[in-house]
DNA sequence: CTTTTAAATGATACTAACTATCATTAAACT
DNA sequence: AGTTTAATGATAGTTAGTATCATTTAAAAG
């Protein structure tokens, strides 16, 4: 038995939680990113669900991301990318040539912010961090 | 005598050392710049400088970005935001209540960094972190 | 200085990633 | 089953850019 990184079923109970109506097009949005590996754009689901509205899929992927379940990063160019949480507090690791995600968890990021609290003006309110870099497959590969 | 944090000769400097033509846009782009304090958008910019193309303006900011005078960040819901640089390998905090942008520079993120060379499979290439904040100004003003 | 030439510009149209509107549909409570 | 109100989908609009290409102009050459 492999353990179960994202259920579908914490993703529907969450917005179930929420006080969130439970409609098909919703579960079949959540049954399409636990699908995804890595990454994934709105238009990756959009496309994948055609009996779903894209103005559903992008309702439907906000409330995820507000409801910590997936996150919302962005390629160095800003390209918007979304990727399944499954770990908490964690940070993205971007391949900047396959696109592939990755969650890496890291408790000195969070020993920076703490240090941050004194150098910064203000009250910390959130953060967001991305490493970009060259995977192992790619780097692995003929063209290297 | 005060400083000047980011001279408009240093940015055309920078820009002709790389084998660009000055142009009285550019210039005027960079002028635009420096007259900005914290953040700005590139629609700011397109505004204010009604004699300069809209499509000039997001050529002339993408090869600022590229020649690291400025940064290209983003709000926590992804709006794209520039950002003068002043000084190198610095980082950004947010004000999410009135924009404003300032630079930080702490030397923890950069050993964050090195620890994560340790634990991450693949070659860093870069990396992004934003920290979002309520300023000063913002948590002293009446509406608190 | 004038000529040359290739880079830069601006107008326009297009794309990507959303967001607003609003009539219609359907969860889920009673 | 009936009612209510959230959710949906079609459409149009917005924001942040990018592509195209004829025209202009910086700057190198003569």
């Amino acid at each position: 038995m492999t353990s179960t990184p994202t259920s579908q079923f914490d993703a529907i109970a969450t917005l179930e939680d929420a006080g969130l109506r439970i409609t098909g097009q919703r579960r079949q949005v959540v049954a399409a990113i636990e699908r995804k590996g890595g990454g994934f754009t709105a238009e990756d689901i959009a496309a994948e669900l055609e009996g779903v509205g894209r103005a559903t899929v992008y309702r439907t992927l906000k409330l995820l991301v507000e409801a910590d379940l997936i996150c919302k990063l962005a390629l160095p160019d800003g390209t918007p990318m979304y990727s399944a949480s499954r770990v908490e507090h964690h940070h993205h690791s971007v391949c900047t040539s396959c696109g592939a995600i990755e969650e890496f968890r890291d408790t000195t990021v969070e020993r920076v912010l703490r240090s941050l609290t004194r150098e910064i003006e203000g009250e910390i309110v959130g953060h967001r961090m991305e490493v970009f870099i060259r995977c192992r497959k790619c780097l692995d590969s003929p063209s290297g």
